[in-house]
DNA sequence: TGCTTATATAAGCAAATCATTATATGTTAA
DNA sequence: TTAACATATAATGATTTGCTTATATAAGCA
């Protein structure tokens, strides 16, 4: 694992986006499989627009990307992020939490999105 | 580096902690240093209510643990920590705070505490 | 074109956060 | 035992956060 160095003002402002739990998922999630705000919503039984937020926080910190795919916006993680290697230094620490997008296919709700 | 697994909502929790420019330095620094908390009053220019406050929040997370020395008591990492590893691991990013201490010797004022 | 679906943005609000000042507690030393 | 020093706790207030509802934007499709 490469082991970049970050300015510690700028890491704090990463930490705090992770210290919530539906981001810190969102982000876990993310690791692994790109994801749309759909697919979140049901995950994470909240309103879209909370969602919404929560992926722009993430966007503007440029730990996330989206590309938009017809009337669906997918997020994923970004790579090129100067956090990358912050990012997934504690993400390593976590379980995988893959056992919600499982639940989402079995109700046929991931399907949907890709 | 031993890498173990952390609950999602504990390490978010963690995170959140961390995610504090004084708090995260605090931590850094006391990766390396044990410290008092008049010495973080001189080194963040906080009033040392404040500075009390960030210390028993890393206390109550399990993150630091205090032990008194006279009238002072001295604040130091807590190796112990179910969070020690994912600690280390996010501190492994950061550029080291020592210039902080140095700036404090050089005033005289490390000395004070030790 | 107009309806539906997917998402973003705006406004508002309750709760949490981070500082402050004032005060209490506990240790040392005269 | 009283004064000084180090630290903790309490009360308070401004700011931030994370949600909600309402509305706007954008793409797909009949």
């Amino acid at each position: 694992m490469n082991v970049s160095t970050v300015e510690i003002e700028k890491a704090a402002s990463i930490l705090k986006l992770l210290g919530d739990k539906t981001r810190l998922t969102m982000v876990m999630l993310l690791n692994n499989h790109d994801c749309c705000v759909c697919e979140f919503v049901e995950i994470f039984k909240m309103s879209q627009p909370a969602i919404s937020q929560h992926l722009r926080k993430l966007k503007d910190a440029g730990v996330v990307r989206e590309t938009r795919r017809g009337q669906w916006i997918i997020y994923s993680l970004n790579q090129d992020s100067d956090f990358y290697s912050l990012v997934q230094s504690v993400l390593g620490h976590l379980p995988s939490q893959d056992y919600l997008l499982e639940e989402l296919k079995e109700q046929g709700l991931r399907i949907s999105c890709e």
